[in-house]
DNA sequence: ATGCAAATGTTATACGATAACATAGCGATT
DNA sequence: AATCGCTATGTTATCGTATAACATTTGCAT
């Protein structure tokens, strides 16, 4: 039993009641945009927050199928779910892995940046003003007009240099 | 001096000479590194080339089988090619779009940022010095190691604004 | 010529994603 | 409550992307 394998200091308690808190603004969400977070949509919201790590979608399809007491779902039905999730923002696709990792932050309107550590899995949004200014800037240099952007870098995250190190 | 570096302006002569220039550099590359650019290898990098938009491994396939007097090959062969060109910095990989395009600079160190216009499909390179230095130090602050990154912008490109707009 | 290493080819299969259509569940209106 | 219509989910089939495992061929150094 590792008391605490990876991304620093926070006790399963806390992962918790982050997951919690997660929910619980995802339904008001939801909500507040007319839309419907299904018991699907809700089951697959929640492995993806407990993984904590990119889920591709027949990982996830496996998770659903062991955790819920509900049959194997074909990959339309869980595609679905997920382009829901995506369309909600709530979770966000990482092309180079495609795989799916929860929206840090769903609210926010920008869109972004992606840190994925190479030795752990572990992936983390991270604030990108500075970075979304520079992309404006070149693109308005080349007179293209931005829409969508995938930025995802990895490397090695600070946990895992540590225990590197050791 | 190119007359300009606009995709639409260049006339089919220059677009040969471009090639011709980038696979003579490409040889002088391999041939500097000591590994070998094979027949299939250059084909290969002749088709992406050519193309002159990302292009999928399938589609290179077909390419392939109706360019060169060759046999169909199979998905593991034009991998391995691939690989060979990723390897060299001759191509990317567009993640967002499954496909490769060819490195317009791959004597470059850094890494690439595209502008991937959703129009006409039309995917070019473009300098990253502010983008790369926001990126360091949005790392640094997290001590995040960087080993690769993927930035992928998509959208609408200056041709494309233009031809809409007549 | 021989032997090694690298490149290519072969077969099979895994993973990722979607099209086309069928059924089920919910919500509003009568 | 019964009906209607919309949305969500399920079903089947298939396509696209990529790789594992292994066989064969090729090029090069000795």
């Amino acid at each position: 039993m590792t008391p605490s394998t990876e991304t620093s200091e926070l006790s399963q308690s806390d992962v918790d009641r982050n997951i919690t808190n997660s929910l619980r603004q995802a339904r008001h969400i939801c909500e507040a945009h007319c839309v419907r977070l299904t018991a699907l949509r809700e089951q697959v919201l929640t492995l993806i927050l407990r993984h904590g790590k990119p889920l591709g979608a027949y990982a996830l399809m496996d998770l659903l199928e062991a955790s819920s007491d509900r049959e194997r779902v074909a990959p339309p039905t869980v595609y679905s779910a997920l382009d829901f999730l995506l369309a909600c923002r709530l979770i966000h696709k990482i092309h180079s892995l495609n795989a799916y990792v929860a929206n840090a932050n769903p609210k926010r309107e920008d869109s972004s940046v992606i840190l994925i550590c190479a030795v752990c899995g572990h992936a983390q949004e991270v604030p990108n003003n500075t970075i979304q200014q520079a992309i404006n800037l070149s693109a308005s240099q080349h007179k293209f007009s931005v829409e969508k952007q995938v930025i995802e870098i990895s490397g090695c995250c600070a946990t895992c240099k540590q225990q590197r190190s050791k």
